[in-house]
RNA sequence: UCCACAGUAGCUCAGUGGUAGAGCAACCGGCUGUUAACCGGUAGGUCGUAGGUUCGACCCCUACCUGUGGAGCCA
C-alpha cells in the first residue's frame, strides 16, 4: 500500500515517501513548514535547514502554493500539530511547478470562487462537504438496501413532463422533442408494481429562473416507491431515512463536520420519530405567528416554512394540503376530498424542504379524471394510466433533495457547495 | 420576471468633484517552531461599459452589462 496522510499514524518513527501538493508554506532563515495535502488529509512538514542542507532547504522555501512534489521524511508524533503527527522532510522532489495559483490563503469573494470551482474543491472545507456528500450517498445505498429496496435507475431524456408546471430543459431526441428528466418518479411507480420497493438516485433538470441558496438548476434526487405502502408508513419511512444518513455522517464523518465548524449536537438529536403537522393546523400556527397574508388554499413559501420549521428542533413533516396546489396523481384523503395524502419535510435552520412525497392515486378512472382536469394528454399519459388498470394496489413514495440534505448535515449557507460543479442560473462553467 | 445591494491592483476592500490607496498574493532580502506566521523593500490601475452634467468625474445623472442576496416556483 502507498503511504497516504489520513493512514500515516500507521508510519510513525518510519521514513516514507508520498506525493502531495503545497497548500501554504511559512519559513524563517533556518526553518520552513510546509502545509501538505495529499487529498485524504493534511500534515505539516518541518524542513530544517542544518539537517536537509542548503540545496534541499532552498528548494522548500521556494516551493510555489499547489505545487506538486513526492516528499520523503519521518514521521513523528508532535504534539504541537492538530493532526498529532508531523514530517521531518528528508528531500523533495519537484514533479510540478504552480505558478500563480489564484485562490490564496486570504479571503475571496462568491464569483471568484465560482469562476474557479476547479481549484476551489482543494480547499479543505470544500473537500469536507464533498466527503459528506459521499458519505450521505454511501447511507442511502445502505439503508435501502437494507430494508428491502431494489435500486432502479429511471430515464433522464423523457418525452413527458411528469410535473406539468415548472419549466423543463428541452432538446432533441432525433426528430422527436424530449425533454431533461426533472423526476423520475412516473416511472419509479411502474418499477415498484415490478419489484415492490424501489429507490433511484440520478441528477434533474430543472429550468426555473431560481436564485437562493436552496436552488441548483441540475441537482441530485434520491426517490423511493413503495407497492402496498399507504400515506403514514410512508412517513414512517421516510423519517427512519433520514435519521440513518444523519446519524451515519455523524459516525463517520467526525473530521469533516468539525472542519466545517458544525453544531453536531443538533445533528445529534436527529431521530426518529418527527414532528407533524397538519396543512390546517399551520395556516393556523402562521395566522397566531402574525402572518395575516396567507389565506386556505395558498402553497407556503419559503418564509412560512422555515417559520413552521424554527417551532421544532427536528424535521417536521407538514400533510394533507390543500387538493388545488398539489399535483394530479396525490391521492385524496378518503376523510375530506380537499386534501391529498401529501406530506414536505421541512429541515430545521431553514434549509427548507427537503421531501416531498405523497400516497399516489391508484384509482384508473380518477386518475383518469384528474390528468383531464390538468389539461394533461391522455395519450402521453397512457403508459403510466394503465398501470391502473393491471393490478393496481395502493403505493407511496417520496423524493428527496440531495444538496439541500447535504447542506443542512454540514451547515453551509448555499448548497452551491455540496455539488462538485454547480449548475446555476447564469453559471454553466467550469 | 420583479425587488434590494454591489462592480477600484491577481484577490479582499478603503477612498475624495481637483495627479489612485491598504492588506494579502507575486518578486528581492531578513528571521530556528510557524499556524490566514512575522519584518523591510520592489513591481502592479483605461476605477464594469456607453453616453451626459461640469473648467475638471473613480465620485453626480441616465441607460446597459455583470455579480450577490431575496421573491415567485420548487428538492
Amino acid at each position: 500500500m502507498i503511504t497516504t496522510i489520513s493512514t500515516i499514524g500507521k508510519n510513525v518513527n518510519e521514513t516514507v515517501r508520498f506525493g502531495a501538493w503545497l497548500a501554504n508554506k511559512r519559513s524563517s532563515g533556518k526553518i520552513a513548514f510546509l502545509q501538505l495535502r495529499d487529498g485524504t488529509g493534511f500534515i505539516q512538514g518541518v524542513v530544517v535547514k542544518e539537517e536537509v542542507g542548503d540545496e534541499i532547504f532552498s528548494k522548500a522555501k521556494s516551493l510555489t502554493q499547489e505545487s506538486s512534489i513526492y516528499v520523503t521524511g519521518t514521521v513523528i508524533v508532535d504534539e504541537r500539530s492538530p493532526s498529532g503527527y508531523e514530517l521531518q522532510v528528508k528531500d523533495i522532489e519537484i514533479i510540478h511547478e504552480s505558478i500563480d495559483y489564484p485562490i490564496t490563503p486570504k479571503e475571496h469573494g462568491t464569483e471568484f470562487l465560482m469562476d474557479n470551482r476547479h481549484l476551489w474543491l482543494r480547499s479543505r472545507r470544500q473537500a469536507a462537504v464533498m466527503r459528506i456528500r459521499n458519505e450521505v450517498i454511501r447511507a442511502t445505498y445502505e439503508f435501502f438496501n437494507n430494508n428491502g429496496f431494489v435500486k432502479v435507475d429511471p430515464p433522464i431524456l423523457t418525452g413527458s413532463a411528469p410535473e406539468g408546471t415548472t419549466e423543463l430543459f428541452a432538446t432533441k431526441y432525433f426528430e422527436e422533442d424530449a425533454y431533461l428528466s426533472q423526476s423520475g418518479q412516473l416511472y419509479m411507480e411502474a418499477a415498484a408494481f415490478a419489484l415492490g420497493k424501489v429507490f433511484s438516485f440520478g441528477p434533474t433538470f430543472r429550468a426555473e429562473k431560481s436564485k437562493t441558496r436552496r436552488h441548483l438548476i441540475e441537482f441530485w434526487m434520491i426517490e423511493p416507491e413503495m407497492a402496498f405502502v399507504e400515506f403514514e408508513e410512508n412517513l414512517e419511512v421516510q423519517e427512519q431515512y433520514v435519521s440513518y444518513v444523519v446519524q451515519s455522517a455523524l459516525k463517520n464523518c467526525e473530521k469533516e463536520l468539525k472542519a466545517l465548524g458544525r453544531d453536531t449536537s443538533k445533528l445529534a438529536n436527529i431521530v426518529a420519530p418527527f414532528p407533524r403537522i397538519s396543512y390546517d393546523d399551520a395556516i393556523k400556527f402562521l395566522h397566531e405567528k402574525g402572518f395575516d397574508d396567507i389565506v386556505w388554499g395558498d402553497d407556503f413559501g419559503a418564509p412560512h416554512e422555515t417559520a413552521i420549521a424554527e417551532s421544532y428542533d427536528k424535521p417536521v413533516f407538514i400533510t394533507k394540503y390543500p387538493k388545488g396546489i398539489k399535483p394530479f396523481y396525490m391521492q385524496p384523503d378518503s376523510e375530506r376530498d380537499d386534501v391529498v395524502l401529501c406530506a414536505d419535510l421541512i429541515a430545521p435552520e431553514g434549509y427548507g424542504e427537503i421531501i416531498g412525497g405523497s400516497q399516489r392515486i391508484h384509482d384508473f378512472e380518477l386518475l383518469k379524471t384528474q390528468l383531464e382536469q390538468h389539461g394533461l394528454s391522455l395519450e402521453t399519459y397512457k403508459w403510466y394510466l394503465e398501470l391502473r388498470q393491471y393490478g393496481s394496489v395502493p403505493h407511496s413514495g417520496f423524493g428527496l433533495g440531495l444538496e439541500r440534505t447535504v447542506a443542512w448535515i454540514s451547515g453551509v449557507e448555499h448548497v452551491r457547495e455540496t455539488i462538485p460543479f454547480p449548475r446555476l442560473l447564469n453559471r454553466l462553467y467550469p
